[in-house]
DNA sequence: ACCTGAACACCGTTCAAGT
DNA sequence: ACCTGAACACCGTTCAAGT
């Protein structure tokens, strides 16, 4: 058949399949191969799309990425030629933002990224080796710290707090840690392990634990955090 | 040459040279084999020593597991024959634990769990499904659990300290997040990314960066979960 | 028991050939 | 420009054969 009149694939199309396979087989089961039959095409069509297959897996996790909520960093400051210069000093405070709204928008964001990498979680260590050059990761590194530098965070800690809040999203999402017990009681030696007796169980509520494990633990670092806000105030 | 008088293999020779492989190449280039001419010996020799090449993974995961010092949990309380009974309810407090040691076990814990976590971070993902059956990965779960629990922490609350931590534990070793920033300044168009303009040198500082940002994210995380911890003793 | 080579069904990628 | 089949250098794993 050879080149059709109208193209059998898209990016789109190649994105979609693989995204579907890797959520419902593996990272591992995502081979050229048997996305191309997915596709109902021959192997080497792929590479009329895409240079490699790590490019894209890069497409993948961009469009994963895309799906996290950043609408309450609010829209970008300045889309006017001046935008380039916002980001040095004077600007923390000055827009009317009131300060101690960081901590709501970052439970927000944190929730729908958590959601948005949660619900593709074989993707997740792909996705955790950072924003590299896809630009849906640096639009969100870029949200997150425009945010806090605005709310009157120093720069090296409004880039500590995009690197803790990372590790602990990506980390909730990598896999359930419920689910990682397995649910066969016999596992659970009590010699060996004297309090792991109802560990069998975690499986079987696997996801009220990992919804509260996260939603204690991000509670806590707001809390903590809060703190240190608080002290930066006291001793410019 | 068939069967040598003395083996050429061992399960502790092959998964030594299987880790250096990942943490040399990455997971990817851990093949059988290639892992066995690393070795000197044919592919198939591995089959002797492991069922599949997952469970060779597995018993690198576990051997990097068993790195984490778990000394400040205490050492097995009753070892004894009545060690199973142990966990239940009156243990809480009761053997001269002052309860308010958890926080800095927990602290002590949690280094020493990065530490060895990110001294290999290409077997991060597969370290962070779980336990399973990987005796030291279980021995992890239990002595932390078991810790809470006799610190005076609800059950509920102790498995959820528990994902919690692992969550961001495992999300601060799964990747530098300085690195992740490519260094090219090129990349980060003031248009696009107004709030960018230095990530181009945080990979430069990935050491400081991705240990302050654990540092930070660990202290505001024990200061939220001993504000918590406060509150048990108010309303009991 | 522990190693070998041969074999099977897979991979990612290149390339010449077709329209 | 976009698809194809053939080809190359790889995979994980099985198995019969050797000692």
């Amino acid at each position: 058949m050879a080149r059709p009149r109208t193209p059998l694939l898209s990016r789109e199309r190649i994105v979609a399949a693989a995204l579907r396979l890797i959520d419902d087989e593996g990272l591992d089961a995502l081979s050229t191969r048997r996305l191309a039959t997915e596709l109902s095409v021959s192997g080497p069509s792929l590479y009329n799309h895409f240079a490699t297959k790590d490019d894209l897996l890069d497409a993948v996790v961009d469009s994963v990425i895309g799906e996290v909520d950043l609408s309450m960093f609010g829209t970008a400051a300045g889309a006017a030629g001046d935008a380039g210069a916002a980001g040095a000093l004077g600007a923390a405070g000055v827009a009317g933002r009131t300060g101690s709204a960081w901590p709501q928008a970052l439970r927000d964001w944190a929730r729908s990224y958590r959601a948005a990498l949660a619900a593709h979680p074989n993707i997740v260590p792909v996705l955790a080796q950072g924003p590299g050059r896809r630009p849906n990761a640096l639009r969100l590194a870029d949200a997150v710290f425009g945010h806090l530098v605005e709310s009157g965070w120093p720069r090296g800690q409004a880039t500590r707090i995009g690197a803790l809040m990372r590790y602990f999203v990506t980390g909730s999402a990598l896999a359930s840690f419920a689910a990682g017990f397995p649910a066969d009681a016999e596992v659970y030696d009590a010699a060996d392990y004297p309090h792991l007796g109802e560990a069998h169980r975690l499986a079987g509520h696997r996801g009220t634990v990992d919804e509260g494990a996260f939603e204690t633990g991000l509670e806590a670092l707001l809390d903590g955090l809060a703190l240190r806000y608080a002290r930066l105030a006291e001793r410019p």
